[in-house]
RNA sequence: GUGGGUAUAGCUCAGUUGGUUAGAGCGCCAGAUUGUGGCUCUGGAGGUCGUGGGUUCGACUCCCACUACUCACCCCA
């Protein structure tokens, strides 16, 4: 037998109605806010994420799925969205259109790590972009779309962090001071860390060893070195933020891992401790466009996991509801009957009847079982008599009650059978 | 990349100090007086016990290697 590779994970049809529920969700909320769908291919040039999300991230250093093709081009299976959106922008010359421009993906992405609960090899995010628009105003906006996705799921139990990481004007300076203050421990400072002071001394805030952690409490923060107006812009999103009611916290030790990332970071965790506690994460990236070739466009992102989004659901016992099952089983009674049988199924199809029947010549009994099996809401036995008098009995499956129907009005049929829930 | 854990039926797992035809529950299939599911009962199919080696008269059980899966760290959705 050939397995699947690593790190990959098939939705089964008894799993895949939630992906379906929670897809269909984001979507309609997306539309609410009018976000626009944009598909970009799977994979693209390696150059794109080296320069889109940064040489000093881990994420280009050691995670990306990169390889020649036939052609010799280097090309690697999108790590994440945002790149390649900012690409089909600027390729199609959708940053001379009316601005602000809002668009969502829906994508698999792939990155090469050791699999662990909620993290795989390939998974799927809701990247979701707002270009064009410098005010804080489209932050939150970006923060409410999220909010009212995960509200339609009554998903309440999850916490909004939020920080500003300056533009590239403050950040050298903090940069600078940042530097200058862990210089003093790199004696005791992680391997890690020692790496992150020379490549990006912004992570060394995110360390998680017990002996850096100590270091960051007194730390030179981020927002003490930014300029007046990114000062500003933070203010005023904390503002509209309070205003709309969205509940967030200040976590001034937020830095997030791709290096495109300026002024306003932001996550969405729940508050249990490990690895699976974000649901999603994203922040503004003013210089992306540019630094692709676009104008020079300002942006704010974010990307929202399926998968990390459904375990959190299921974690917090939030389950979703199948609204999948079958319409109609029409048991076969006889073998006469069968062309009978065929003509019903095929005419309720046409009405939008969710509708199927027998292919193995089982017995009656067998039949309703596997009806039952598949959750069928309603059951017609359709025999010789059924035929010959154009009259049956509708089973509802979970009362058991049966009510008289005519075979010759099926468009009243069709309505019937279509409400049952 | 680092460190733990696990590997027996489709799924979840038992399997006694190594002993002859490897079990259970669930699921699947078929029946319980001839046109009706769920509950119950009966029967059936399904496993070279992850792979390869070693110890032994004998290995699912002990030892070694490999592989896969899994959890955590790093990092991320």
């Amino acid at each position: 037998m050939i397995n699947r590779p690593k790190g990959t994970k098939d939705v089964i049809p008894s799993e895949v109605f939630k992906w379906q529920v929670v897809e269909g969700i984001a979507k309609l909320e997306l539309k609410n806010h009018g976000f626009s769908e944009i598909r970009t291919p799977v994979f693209e040039h390696t150059e794109l994420f080296v320069r889109g999300v940064g040489e000093g991230s881990d994420i280009v250093n050691k995670e990306m799925y990169t390889f020649l093709d036939k052609g010799e081009r280097s090309i690697t299976l999108k790590p994440e969205g945002t790149a390649s959106i900012v690409r089909a922008i600027v390729e199609n010359g959708l940053d001379n259109e009316a601005m602000p421009l809002k668009l969502f993906m829906l994508t698999p992405c792939f990155r090469y790590e050791r699999p662990q609960a909620g993290r795989l090899r390939e998974h799927h995010q809701f990247s979701i972009e707002a270009f064009g628009s410098y005010s804080p105003l489209m932050d939150a906006e970006v923060i409410s779309v999220v909010k009212s996705i995960l509200d339609r799921l009554s998903f309440t139990n999850y916490l909004i962090n939020i920080n500003s990481i300056g533009c590239k004007h403050c950040r050298g300076r903090y940069m600078e001071a940042l530097k200058a203050y862990y210089s003093k421990f790199i004696g005791g400072m992680c391997a890690d860390c020692k790496v992150r002071f020379e490549k990006n001394p912004l992570r060394l805030l995110d360390c998680k060893e017990e002996g850096c952690a100590a270091f960051k409490a007194n730390a030179p923060k981020p927002i003490d070195f930014i300029c007046d107006e990114c000062r500003a812009h933070f203010e005023a999103l904390k503002a509209i933020l309070d205003q709309k009611g969205v509940r967030y916290k200040v976590n001034n030790n937020l830095v997030r891992g791709i290096d495109y990332y300026t002024r306003t970071v932001f996550e969405f965790l729940t508050e249990e401790k490990g690895a699976l506690n974000v649901i999603c994460g994203g922040g503004r990236y003013d210089g992306l466009v540019s630094e692709l070739g676009g104008k020079e466009l300002p942006a704010v992102g974010i990307g929202l996991g399926i998968e990390h989004l459904l375990l959190l659901l299921e974690k917090n016992g939030i389950n979703i509801q199948n609204n999948n099952s079958l319409d109609l089983f029409v048991v076969n009674a006889d073998e006469s009957a069968i062309g009978g049988v065929i003509e019903l199924v095929t005419i309720l199809r046409k009405h939008n009847v969710s509708a199927d029947f027998d292919t193995l010549g089982r017995s009656m009994k067998a039949q309703m079982k596997y009806a039952n099996k598949l959750g069928a809401k309603n059951v017609i036995v359709l025999g010789g008599n059924e035929i010959a008098s154009g009259v049956c009995k509708v089973k509802d499956m979970e009362t058991g009650e049966e009510t008289e129907a005519s075979l010759k009005d099926i468009s009243k049929l069709a309505y019937v059978l279509s409400r049952r829930a």
